[in-house]
DNA sequence: TTAGGTGCAAAACCTTTGCCATCCC
DNA sequence: GGGATGGCAAAGGTTTTGCACCTAA
C-alpha cells in the first residue's frame, strides 16, 4: 500500500537507504540494524523495522520472502505456481505450465546446482477485486 | 534432506496428512493444529510442527516461502530473479531475463489482478558444490 | 507548531526443544 | 524391547507496539 503521509527525512532513515543502496546482499533487518549502528550506535531495532516498513509501503523498498507471513504446508506435487490475494491473503495454485527448462538455463549461466524453484503471484484474487482494500477472509 | 529412518504410522501423523490430502487452502501450521484438533483434541502444536517437519524431511509436504527464513530486504528493482543457497543461505541476483508477459497470462486466465511475480531458485552455490553440507558463510 | 520519528522495553508471535511418558514395529 | 513419537511447557528468535520524548519541515 502506497501511503501519502509526508515522508520525513532523518538520518536513521538516510542510514538504512544508504545501506541497501551500497549492497548487493539482500540483508536481513538484523543485519541492517548492525551496520547502520557502526555510524548511528543507539539505534533501535524498532526503528528499523519501523523504517523498513514505511519504505516497503512507499514502494522504495522490497522484501523477499513476505515479511510475517506464515509458513504454509501443502503435500508434494508436481512444481507448480502459486497466487496469493494480497487483500485477503488467500493462496491457490495456478495451472500455468511451468517452464522446466529455467533451471538448466540457471544452472549452465552462473555454474551452481540448481534443484528447483518456487514461484509465487501477488494481486488480488477474484472476490477482492473491488477497491477499498477490506479484508474479506483469511485462508 | 531424506531422512532414512523409519516412518511410523500414528493417529497424529495420519491426521495431519489426512487433512492435507483434503484441503486445497495451503493451510498454515496453525490451521492444520485446529483442525486436527477435533479429532484429537489434546494434540499438542509441537506434535504439529514436529511431524511437518518429518513429512518434510521425507519428501512428502512442501512449504511455500522458506520455513524459518528470515526476511531480506532490498531497494525495489526491475523484477529479477534470486537464487538461495540451501547450504551457506547467501541470496544473490540472477540476470536471466524475467517473462514480463507471464502475469498477464496468469491474469488472463484465472481473471484475478496480478500485480507481479517473485520467483527463488534454491541450489548450491559456486562456493558449496561440494558434498558435505558444511556452512560456509552466511551472508 | 505539529505530525512524523525515535528509543526503550515489553509484548506478541511463530517455531523449536528438553524431558519424560507412551506407542508402534 | 527399543527407538520413534507425543504432550507439555519453557525457551528462542523475529517482528510489533505502547509510551514519552524528539525533530524535521
Amino acid at each position: 500500500m502506497i501511503t501519502n503521509k509526508a515522508l520525513r527525512e532523518t538520518k536513521q532513515r538516510n542510514a538504512i537507504l544508504g545501506f541497501l543502496r551500497n549492497t548487493r546482499s539482500h540483508p536481513t533487518a538484523d543485519q541492517i540494524y548492525e551496520a547502520v549502528r557502526e555510524n548511528i550506535p543507539n539505534i533501535s531495532k524498532g526503528t528499523v523495522y519501523r523504517n523498513l516498513q514505511v519504505l516497503i509501503d512507499n514502494g522504495i523498498v522490497s522484501v523477499l520472502d513476505i515479511r510475517g507471513t506464515l509458513s504454509r504446508y501443502e503435500l508434494k506435487q508436481e512444481t507448480h505456481y502459486h497466487f496469493r490475494c494480497e487483500a485477503c491473503g488467500r493462496v491457490c495454485d495456478l495451472d500455468e505450465p511451468v517452464d522446466r527448462g529455467l533451471d538448466d538455463r540457471i544452472s549452465k549461466r552462473t555454474g551452481f546446482i540448481v534443484s528447483g524453484h518456487q514461484t509465487e503471484f501477488r494481486g488480488r484474487c477474484a472476490d477482492c477485486h473491488r477497491p477499498s482494500p477490506k479484508i474479506h477472509k483469511e485462508s
